[in-house]
DNA sequence: ACAATAGCTGAATGAATGTTCAATTATTCA
DNA sequence: TGAATAATTGAACATTCATTCAGCTATTGT
C-alpha cells in the first residue's frame, strides 16, 4: 500500500512520477461521468455569488417578485432579473406569472439543503 | 395578504413600487448576517469550478498527493497546486505532509454532503 | 386604443479568475 | 554537501462574468 511506483509516463502534462497508481486508478473508476461533474460545477458556481446567495436566502421563507428582491437587496430590477435568469437556468429557482408580476421561489428541497449545509460549514470552520 | 401597497420610496436603486412590503421585511429579518452570506458565496464559488469539483470528486474516496491529482486530471502540478490552495483557504480540503510529499483530503463531512446533494440535484432536474 | 408598469434582454465595460511559465522552497538520499 | 524531486509561488495573459444602460415586451386598467 502507498508504495512509490515511479512509473514514468510520457504524459507531458505532468513533470513527475505517478506516485500512487492504484489509488489514482481507483479514483478514476469511481469518478462520476465528466458531464455530471461539469453540471455540478455549473450549479455551484451559479449558487456561489453574493447577489445570488442573497436572492436564494430571501426566497427561503417567502415567494417574492422581482421588485421585492430588488428593493430588499438595494439593486436594480435589471440586475436582479439577470441573476434570476441564471438561477432559473440551473433550476435553483422557479417562477410563476400572475398578471404583470412574476413570482420567484426555490425550485426544490436540494436548494435549501445546500444553502443550510454551506452555512453550517462556514460557521463551524474557525 | 399580498396587497399591493404602492409605497413609493425615494430609493433610486429601484424604479418601482414595493409590492409586498411585509414579505420583504420578513425576509430581511430572517436573512443571515451579511458576512455569513459573503462567506457562503465564497465557499460555493470556490466549490463551483470544474477543475476543483474534479479534485474534490477524486478526494471523496482516497487521500491523494498533488502529483496523483495532476496525473488523474491531466493537468500540471502548478495548476493543481493553485486550485488546492483555494480549496484549502475555504476549508474544503486539508493537507498532511510526509517528507517531500503533501497529501490532500476532504476537510470534513460537509464537503461530501454538498457534493452529493449537488450531484443529486443536477441528475434529478430533467 | 393608450398610458402606465413589471419584467426582460443585448451590448458594453470594468473587475475577477484559471492556467501557464519561470523561479523558488523544502525535503530526501547518496 | 550537493543533486534530485515534490510542491509552492508570483506575474502575466486570456477569458469569464456581474452590473449598468437603454430599449423592449407583456399585461393591466381606463
Amino acid at each position: 500500500m502507498n508504495v512509490q511506483l515511479f512509473n514514468h509516463t510520457n504524459d507531458t502534462t505532468c513533470d513527475c512520477c505517478v506516485i500512487h497508481k492504484q489509488l489514482v486508478n481507483k479514483a478514476r473508476r469511481l469518478m462520476p461521468e465528466e458531464n455530471s461533474l461539469l453540471e455540478l460545477a455549473d450549479l455551484l458556481r451559479i449558487f456561489g455569488d453574493s447577489t445570488r446567495v442573497r436572492i436564494i436566502s430571501a426566497l427561503l421563507h417567502a415567494e417574492l417578485c422581482v421588485c421585492d428582491i430588488a428593493v430588499l437587496l438595494g439593486m436594480t430590477k435589471s440586475a436582479i432579473s439577470h441573476q434570476l435568469r441564471a438561477l432559473r437556468q440551473t433550476k435553483l429557482v422557479k417562477r410563476r406569472k400572475a398578471g404583470k408580476i412574476v413570482y420567484y421561489s426555490l425550485d426544490d428541497e436540494h436548494v435549501s439543503s445546500i444553502f443550510k449545509l454551506g452555512l453550517a460549514h462556514v460557521r463551524e470552520r474557525k
